[in-house]
DNA sequence: TGAACATATGAACAGTTATTCATATGAGAG
DNA sequence: CTCTCATATGAATAACTGTTCATATGTTCA
């Protein structure tokens, strides 16, 4: 029996028992799933896709990547930050120059699936 | 030479004139970006997350998936609204019920992905 | 050591967004 | 037609987020 404890319940049993006890098993952990939200919202900014964008060519440096998207030093190094986080970049210095690059495979690869789905 | 009208402008010359106007060059369009952006935005919560991974195993109705995530029909409801403007689900109504489902396979592959990700 | 430069960061503000509440729409049953 | 149920939606609010501004950190060079 559905659990008819709950405040919102529809008297209609759409789908058998067995399938919501087994889509609820399915579930990956609620921690889970809020660290993948918390990293797809990540692609979610125009700024940090096209800051990963232009690591796709090349490292680069803050100012550098500044320029080419034409904003300030400060509003890239604050999502380099928040890319840096979530270790989409990583970074190397030179001097007072740092250069950044992509860290990670998977990135390209969400990126382009995205493209495609938007490109349909 | 590397723009120097630019406020922001690094004296040192990073990388060579032609792999910055390469990058330029390869970049997407910027409205094509802002598409990009706004597609990930809708992987970026946890509430979304959560319907995508119950209707990875099943059609549902509004009310089931509503009392397996534990929320309100309203929440739910104004969340598909954004899932379905996005094209990742797609919806038959059966008399006073609407059954939800993915809408398309690129869904399942960007969601893995983000989790190969994470659990690294 | 101090000046100059590249980058990082904290606080504040403006814009965005998820949920709630109240209510509307749409469909089947009687 | 009217009642009931499933879903949708508009408005309001609270929480979150991106950019800016001012300033701090860290490095090189003289």
């Amino acid at each position: 029996m559905i659990n008819k404890n709950d405040i919102e319940q529809c008297d209609y049993i759409h789908v058998h028992k067995d399938i919501i006890e087994k889509v609820e098993e399915l579930m990956p952990a609620e921690e889970k799933l809020m660290d993948l939200a918390e990293f797809f919202k990540v692609f979610g900014d125009t700024t940090r896709i096209r800051i990963l964008y232009v690591l796709f060519q090349s490292e680069m440096c803050v100012c550098d990547i500044a320029n080419l998207l034409n904003m300030t030093q400060s509003a890239i190094s604050h999502q380099l930050k928040t890319l840096k986080q979530m270790q989409l970049v990583k970074y190397r210095r030179e001097g007072k120059t740092v250069f950044y690059s992509l860290s990670d495979g998977h990135i390209k690869t969400i990126i382009n699936q995205g493209m495609e789905h938007i490109s349909e």
